[in-house]
DNA sequence: TTGAAAGCGCTAACAT
DNA sequence: ATGTTAGCGCTTTCAA
């Protein structure tokens, strides 16, 4: 493997002359670093990355660490963060599951973002103890160097169902996902806190997992009930489709029998039959947003105030 | 920061012991191992990554080089990657842009995956020559330590459009995608060979991009066409989605006026009305035999056949 | 079983 | 403008 070393030999200098050259630097005359660049091409040379994060102190990475590769929300946010950060000159590093421990934690990257309800409070809370900044998106979590982003979803759904009241709704159904789910339980809240605003005291719960699966089970209990809520809030998309797909099964129709919604905005929601009205995040200026604050960190080794991301009814067919 | 000296001054050793028990070596007697253990708890030690890395002269880490976060196919061939290298402790870091050659040529991974059209060859043949093995997804590319992992394009085209040929349908049109495109070209040979096999002289040829907003606009032109073909092959599904929804906005009806098919077969296809009929590739049991193969090179240090994914059609409504 | 010391490839303070 | 050298944090050979 070709190494600093080669390259100074080669160009008949030392190995700090070399290191000047190849980084650039002023200190260095014209002649003696073009003659070094040379000889670098000229052996392909590319420095160990290991080693210089080693010395610097730092890697130039971004980690961020999401709970899985699928799912629409993950790459609008990742697509975001990455435009922003390569105009930055850092590199974007992604990984899950116990990967994203393992670099964070031996310090392969310079900052982080978390997206991933499984990665643990205590990793998390460390790697910012050890100095470096850390967001993490939909998440309740305090600490050192510590920055927390999250959507305001008790507001939106609580405007949302409160409008869908006005419009003369009274007879609701709630579809949760998981219960340890942070959007869910604040979509909850939200949906809640509007029914009591309008002095709705019944709703009907049912149980569901944010999937597509999972909802459509409930779409199918629902068609066979006697006692059918006109309208159902989904704690997310994926759930709302499933469960359109599950009322239509057993012939129900939407919005006329039972009219539907979700949250999240995902492309899905324009090619359903009807197509859903949703609560849309921008997920892509999210990301942007996130990165730009973890570069002013990385830039001014100072805080900076956090962005929460903006929500917006998206009005179509299915309510 | 914690370094492995603070450890080992705390348990009262000397760095190699405290190193040796850190790595659970049997060198090292069960009670000092533990002491270093609890020192190491007690300091909330992690060893430092890049220090780790350039003694060992390796990661840990496999890269996974994409063109964009989104994408459907992206995903799915990702978490098949990811479930298996986790299996083999093995770190996953996907990125894409300059950040991934940056982490290629810094040796930031042991391994590497290329799925990214835009990753230039000379990089990926670099990186092979220095030792590191590469996997190449969709790419022709040959040298050292590169393998081509492709799906068999041609025949599965052929094979399907000589299929819907016996079905009668024989006035054909070809949406293309990119002309750069790998998969584009290979499935427009594939299907002017199913032509030319059944004696079919002529078919039309619309220029598209892979998008679903440029088969929209194709879909619009075809409708307005006083030579409409029976049938459109899309070479992939998204710009079938977007010609089904181009011809449909026009009234054209499908497949009745006009048969439509795609290739990939992505989650919408199931979400479209009419259902999309395509060639379905798996992508997630892709990524677990790639990220087979590339286990099984790192382990025994040598050569590995590679493994091109399998295809089928999926019928459904569209042809 | 434990410790001393070299060295991975690089940067940068310091000396020339 | 260029060279010498220490050291980043770790692993591992060699010696004790």
């Amino acid at each position: 493997m070709t190494t600093i070393k080669d390259v100074a030999k080669l160009a008949g200098v030392s190995i700090s002359t070399a290191s000047y050259a190849l980084n650039d630097s002023p200190k260095v005359s014209k002649k003696t670093k073009e003659r070094i660049l040379r000889a670098g091409k000229e052996l392909n040379y590319y420095p160990n990355g290991n080693a210089r994060n080693l010395k610097n102190r730092k890697t130039g990475n971004v980690g961020v660490f999401i709970y899985e590769f699928a799912g629409p929300i993950f790459s609008d946010v990742l697509d975001g963060i990455h435009k922003r950060l390569q105009e930055s000159g850092l590199n974007i590093i992604v990984s899950s599951g116990t990967s994203s421990v393992n670099l964070l934690l031996e310090r392969q990257v310079d900052a982080a973002v978390i997206f991933d309800d499984r990665l643990e409070d205590v990793n998390i809370l460390h790697y910012g103890e050890m100095g470096y900044p850390v967001f993490v998106l939909d998440r309740n979590l305090k600490g050192k160097n510590i920055y927390s982003s999250k959507i305001d979803n008790e507001s939106l759904v609580k405007d949302f169902i409160q409008k869908k009241i006005k419009e003369g709704y009274s007879d609701f159904g709630y579809l949760s996902g998981p219960l340890d789910s942070y959007n869910n339980n604040h979509r909850f809240i939200g949906f809640k806190q509007a029914l009591e605003s309008e002095g709705i005291k019944d709703f009907q719960y049912f149980q569901g997992n944010f999937t597509i699966h999972g909802g459509f089970d409930v779409g199918v209990e629902i068609a066979e009930s006697k006692d059918r809520p006109s309208f159902v809030f989904c704690a997310n998309d994926e759930s709302a489709i499933g469960l359109i797909q599950g009322l239509k099964s057993k012939g129900i129709s939407i919005p006329g029998d039972v009219a539907v919604a979700g949250f999240d905005n995902i492309t899905l929601c324009d090619y359903i039959d009807p197509t859903l009205t949703t609560i849309g995040i921008d997920h892509y200026s999210w990301g942007k947003r996130v990165a730009e604050s973890i570069i002013a960190i990385l830039k001014k080794k100072k805080p900076v105030d956090v962005y929460n991301p903006i929500g917006s009814i998206i009005q179509r067919e299915s309510c």
